[in-house]
DNA sequence: TTGTAAGCGTTATCAA
DNA sequence: TTGATAACGCTTACAA
């Protein structure tokens, strides 16, 4: 493996000047330049990653912190990061926990060692200690999708509100009264958040928010399927119900076939976060589309700007679409 | 930021005893030991990644060079080796190309200039330049998936023909004997086993394969849309068809809706990589799943020992499972 | 425009 | 069992 003493020699320069060439740096002549370049290329020299980040404080690695890669969402929210990092050289490390505490105190050191160059996280609000020793930490951070309480970072989210109170009320002008929610973690702030679009679009309806309907603190298809199920036994049943992520969705979607209920006839289900084989479920299911792959590429670019230098960073808010299938109908 | 030094200068001892006790090494006395890690964990001393990478020489991330971590598939896969890496303290960087060029140099690049310790890689046959400069690259190299011509290296991947020949078989057995198989291009040898099992079943079953009704060379939703398409303007028409992924199966179960007939009632539909969301899908999808998880595991497996020295890994083959659902049946 | 030389923070070698 | 010290390979003042 070829160094820049060897290329220096080669070139006839001094390894100051290699660098300053491959760099491209103007107050390098032209003619040395071109002899450096060619001395590089002739012995395939690269430079050492670990050496340049030795020097220079800090890697051209980001890292993506998600409770789950498997997810579709955040599988957008990944290839959008990475693909704008790539765009700056850099790369990204995604690290998926499922929540392991182990794994997140290994990301949160690979922060201090200086592995990582900045970070990227969506965090879960009840890991308190993970959110602290994220505050703590140096170099750059943003978060996706959600804020934990108390984390000064710029944020990249969804107008959550906005796109769930206009859903809804396509519901209630379909006719409905009953709308059930199966909502998230009340630390969520995005659960909060739809919640309280869910509960604006019951202002703008006049109609009163049965608590009942409300369903709390559900998460991934097991939750979906356990808070449908408690629904679907109450007399009278809800006639419509909003899930607030896709894996809920999945899990609300699977009760209501084991009660052998049609959609919409019987109820009528509304999806937050879109699937790519929702087109294709029985009957094909409406959603809320977040824009997850922009979400992916805006953290790269926040965290590439603080790189460098930028600070008092906004948050981005990107817009959610509501994507009509066959799954909203009029209640019977 | 606490450096070597300055742990060395409160416990008393030298940088090179901090090093050792920190690392636990036998030769350092306990009581050394306890003083050096009280030092550390007193002035929060975490070891520079890029200090540590350039003084051995290898970094701890391994690289995973996947076609697009936005198919469940290679999500999966990403998982398990990242779950496994963790294990062993590495991490894991996915570079997700979607056939891009650049991206993949990119990621040689990496492999050369010690960023990465290690790379597993699921490439695409076509791309020769590509898959030379791998088999050219220092440090170890795992296959995942599939394996380009002329590439030396451990391959982790699925018992193709094994797997695909039983479950063509359990369609003959239904009654079928006009089967369609949509395949990939030709020069990816997974396309080639499942396509070889394909036609064991056939020969198993004494009946002569209609070449007509094998398609080669689609990829993707739209390879599979539109190989549909034409398989079911055929006269008459295959009465059942084998996916051979999960992409080309999603275009083809859209191609057959649109033609407006019923699964399996007028054609049955076998897809080779399961989704999570096939259950869900009217009718639900028969599929071939692979433990993708496992085989990303298995990939960081076999990384990790090439890099603790070992030599002449063997591939490793693991099985596939059938997934009965509703999308066959016997034919009209 | 180019060169010299001092870091950067570990680990590893050799002595003690 | 511990310590000095020389790498590791690049970047960057500072000089020329």
């Amino acid at each position: 493996m070829a160094g820049i003493r060897d290329v220096a020699r080669l070139a006839g320069v001094s390894t100051a000047t290699v660098t300053r060439a491959l760099r491209d740096e103007p107050s390098v002549a032209p003619k040395t330049k071109e002899r450096v370049r060619a001395a590089a290329l002739r012995l395939d020299y690269v430079p050492s990653a670990a050496a340049r980040a030795l020097s220079q404080g800090h890697s051209t690695l980001l890292g993506l912190f998600v409770p789950d890669i498997v997810n579709p969402f955040y599988a957008e929210v990944a290839q959008g990061m990475e693909d704008r990092a790539a765009e700056a050289r850099f790369h990204c490390v995604i690290a998926s926990s499922h929540l392991n505490r182990e794994r997140e105190r290994q990301l949160l050191t690979s922060l201090q060692d200086g592995t990582l160059a900045g970070l990227a996280a969506t965090t879960v609000g009840t890991d308190e200690a993970f959110t602290q020793a994220l505050s703590a930490m140096p170099g750059p951070l943003v978060l996706v999708d959600r804020r934990p309480r108390g984390l000064k970072a710029p944020l990249v989210r969804t107008d959550n509100r906005k796109v769930t109170r206009e859903a809804i009320r396509g519901l209630f002008e379909m006719g409905h009264t009953r709308i059930a929610m199966i909502s998230g973690p009340q630390d969520f702030d995005t659960a909060c958040q739809r919640l309280s679009g869910f509960r604006m679009a019951h202002r703008d309806a006049g109609v009163r928010v049965t608590e009942q309907l409300v369903r709390h603190g559900h998460l991934g298809e097991t939750g979906g399927h356990q808070a449908m199920t408690e629904l679907l036994a109450m007399d009278p049943r809800p006639t419509a119900v909003f899930c607030f992520n896709n894996l809920v969705t999945v899990g609300a979607l699977k009760a209501i076939r084991e009660a052998g209920l049609a959609i919409p006839a019987d109820i009528s289900l509304l999806a937050f976060d879109d699937m790519s084989l929702f087109p294709l479920v029985d009957p094909p299911i409406t959603a809320i589309a977040q824009p997850a792959y922009e979400m992916g590429r805006a953290a790269a670019e926040i965290l590439l700007r603080q790189l460098a230098g930028e600070t008092g960073i906004d948050d981005r808010v990107l817009p959610a679409t509501l994507i009509p299938r066959a799954s909203l109908g009029p209640p019977r």
